[in-house]
DNA sequence: CACGCTATCTTTAGCGT
DNA sequence: GACGCTAAAGATAGCGT
């Protein structure tokens, strides 16, 4: 048998969901990098695992801190300025995502 | 004709750009999310389009405020005390593909 | 436990509406 | 331009080594 159909819970046996986790980190990274180059946008990911209290992020650490810092500052001027509920377009695209997903 | 085999260069088209951009963007979050359950790790996307200006994040922005806020007194924490060097395997992992990708 | 292979599942480019 | 469809391109679970 190959392949099973996604059931989406937290894989239960636990290197079988680090060695998931590692194959699936890689080819995140990698479409991000591509949206990146493709989109010309600037993107930036973080993967936490409490497993092992392992970070990773994307680009490596140093040019993810760069990249952070200037999204970070303008995220809390987005919330200060209380223009949340003023999301565009795209954005909501993604919330709605979002509800579907919690469904 | 149906699909090109993926050039890795900026789509020149703004339109095309923009239509691929949200197509992958929600792609992406996807994948985030299913990472985040599968593999039991906290996760958080951001992407900044030059282009409108636009800021988009996984998750929705306050919930991703939260993450990035932790993660990043985390980065910098590592960035002084000059761990960096000392990533451990599956950041290396990603720090190879990365030397890949620029290539 | 890491790595490579590949059948199978998932994402998405290109179109039509 | 947004949306839905569909087949090609791409990601990856399960195994073998």
């Amino acid at each position: 048998m190959e392949r099973k159909k996604v059931t989406l819970t937290r894989i239960a046996d636990g290197s079988a969901r680090k060695a998931s986790l590692k194959k699936k980190s890689c080819g995140l990274m990698k479409k991000v990098y591509e949206l990146t180059i493709l989109c010309g946008t600037s993107a930036s990911v973080i993967i936490y695992n409490p497993d092992d209290k392992q970070l990773m992020t994307w680009p490596p650490h140093t040019e993810a801190l760069k990249i952070l810092t200037r999204f970070f500052s303008m995220l809390e001027m987005q919330q200060k300025k209380k223009i949340i509920n003023q999301e565009t377009y795209l954005d909501e695209k993604v919330s709605k995502t979002w509800e579907q997903l919690k469904k």
